[in-house]
DNA sequence: ATTGAAAGGCGCCTCAC
DNA sequence: GTGAGGCGCCTTTCAAT
């Protein structure tokens, strides 16, 4: 491959942005033994280079209404094409994400729904859109995301 | 429950956030027609709440040379207590993510490893550090991730 | 209770070094 | 990679609805 892309205090700066990103890079400068400038110049090849990718919020999806969690393992015909099962998945907007699986099962499809009617009806529409064989649901009761556990 | 907590107002704001967690709130304030301090007085009441819980960067892991991801799903002795699975499984850095399951597995775990052998270790890993009955690893091709995919 | 307007402080960004 | 300057944004206060 390429050769080593990041040194050690990029791999700081990467790990002090995700537990919070709104820090400033003064904030950062000082931590990593660094200018301000220099930090932000880092940071902008940092994302020409697509290492970092974007910057959100996260969220609290059950004070949203959204409490229910699972995951769709589906299994296509053996016609079907992988990639374009992605492409379509995506859409969906109770797919929180897409996973295609060396294997069984074909894909795992991460889903959050208001209810369990709602997951039901996610699930047949998943059906619905693919030449599927056979689903099987896998209903979250607790759920840990590396992250997203940061009460400040 | 409680009374609607968030008005349409607070959607467009935490799903203006997702897209992008850096816009101003000058920016934001355009886009939902409110001055910048009404929408930064929002922003605080929803972190106050906890419906926003912290801003972090989003990563492409392969570019970090974490290019391998799977699935472990575990099956525990009936005498495991499941919320200490999650709080041992957290410790490991290769996990991503702990999901405890309703029914056959008991939990499955993502995980993000640098290559098959890591893969192979951390898994190991799980198994020294739980009572466990049996684990299934899921290999994964390719991932699309809600909100990872914005190169702006 | 929530808003908009304006002033002050601070972080950002871009230079020159 | 460092340091300094100007500009823009965040933040707060205050009055009004």
């Amino acid at each position: 491959m390429a050769e080593e892309l990041l040194d050690a205090t990029d791999h700081e700066i990467i790990a002090l942005l995700r537990e919070d990103a709104r820090r400033t890079f003064s904030d950062i400068a000082g931590r990593v033994s660094l200018s301000t400038a220099a930090v932000k110049r880092r940071v902008d090849r940092l994302r020409e280079k697509g290492v970092i990718t974007g910057f959100t919020v996260q969220v609290d999806h059950a004070k949203l209404g959204w409490g229910i969690e699972a995951f769709a393992q589906l299994r296509f015909f053996g016609s079907t094409n992988v990639a374009e099962i992605v492409e379509t998945t995506t859409r969906i907007p109770e797919a929180q994400a897409v996973f295609t699986i060396a294997g069984d099962p074909d894909a795992v499809v991460w889903l959050r729904s208001r209810d369990m009617a709602h997951l039901q009806a996610t699930i047949d529409e998943l059906r619905r859109s693919h030449r599927i064989t056979s689903t099987r649901t896998l209903i979250v009761l607790d759920s840990w995301v590396r992250g997203e556990d940061r009460p400040e």
